[in-house]
DNA sequence: AGCACTCCTTAACATAGGTTAATGCAAGGA
DNA sequence: TCCTTGCATTAACCTATGTTAAGGAGTGCT
């Protein structure tokens, strides 16, 4: 089976395909190979890439004016990655999209994803669905666990949302993403005892 | 003019509409007014109200198995109020609106809006992107600032978001959208020099 | 082995923010 | 007027987290 089979039956997750729709949108995903470290999108480009994630992990971080660094989001195996403010509102991206570890991806551009729409309905019903459910529901979770919890329980989420990340990456990448040092990441992992 | 009226430029800011379009919108909205205090939707509510707010302010609040509040979002004048996640999925919602002060609003199903979308499309061009500003875009700042930002930072946002908001509503509702105690808001104040 | 490099941990100290409780102040009701 | 109620402030103390600095463990290189 081709790689890029993989991706109908995560779309149809959502809602159902047509196979003219499918054969449209296959032919848009090339694979591609990001080395360890290796950028997918910087901020400042106007870059409307979309990743499938066929093996390996990328990050979307940000940087402050003072310099400061946020991981803002993990994309893991079969997820999708994508600059999308930038691309919806046609603005350059001001989040840096890099792989942490050796990534193997299936790369389209989402503009001509969405020139797709206005032929194929069911399309643009699928794509909007994912963006409602990663954009809008998940959003609003880490949103609600920034402020309601504390790093100790925001850690505690992180392991159940990136089950088995934690081991592939440095914890500085972690604690950047819960919003706090390594520093402090470290003493919570000491006050649970765990060792490794 | 009729208070409906007052929407349709609004809409338009992001993409245009047709008259036709427009008028069958229109007619789906009516007017209501709501107490202080009186509820628009309620936690478990399967409740798809939309709400134009003409005048006053509603905020939307979570609580969570502890029993401690949180105040997500505040909507004010000319901005729309709906239990967006609620809605799309389905689902009942786990946030509470209610009215901050005495306020009129014009009411409508936003089921029945999204029901006009395959006659209009440039209605669903126009709450897609509606939804991907205020709900995409406006979120990845907040989260932005919940991480990045301390509380006297994000109280100077909340300053800049909500011009006038802060000396209408008592300020433990804003500190509950701060995400810190009135005590601190207290704190953050007076070394400011506040005094009001 | 010896060395450099990266990462994690720990300690000591500083700061932001939470908790509890007391005080003050203004508006509304009896 | 007096009392109550709701809200903001302040103080004292405590906890979570940041900062700085030091040390240790693993890995790869020469």
């Amino acid at each position: 089976m081709k790689e890029v089979e993989q991706i109908r039956p995560i779309l149809e997750h959502f809602a159902p395909l047509t196979d003219d729709a499918w054969g449209d949108m296959a032919q848009l995903f090339t694979p591609a190979k990001l080395k360890k470290g290796e950028y997918f999108v910087r901020a400042g480009d106007r870059n409307d890439a979309l990743a499938f994630i066929l093996d390996g992990a990328l990050r979307a971080y940000y940087i402050d004016q003072k310099g400061v660094h946020y991981n803002k989001t993990f994309f893991v195996e079969h997820s999708f990655a994508v600059s999308i403010a930038s691309v919806l509102q046609d603005i350059p991206s001001y989040l840096f999209f890099d792989a942490l570890v050796d990534t193997r991806i299936l790369k389209a551009s989402y503009r001509r994803l969405m020139d797709l729409f206005p032929k194929h309905r069911c399309l643009e019903t699928v794509v909007r669905k994912i963006l409602e459910y990663e954009w809008i529901i998940k959003k609003e979770q880490r949103e609600l666990r920034l402020v309601m919890n504390d790093a100790a329980e925001r850690y505690a989420f992180f392991q159940e949302e990136y089950p088995g990340l934690e081991n592939k990456i440095p914890q500085y990448h972690i604690a950047s993403h819960l919003g706090i040092t390594p520093i402090q990441l470290s003493r919570i992992r000491a006050k649970k005892g765990i060792t490794l």
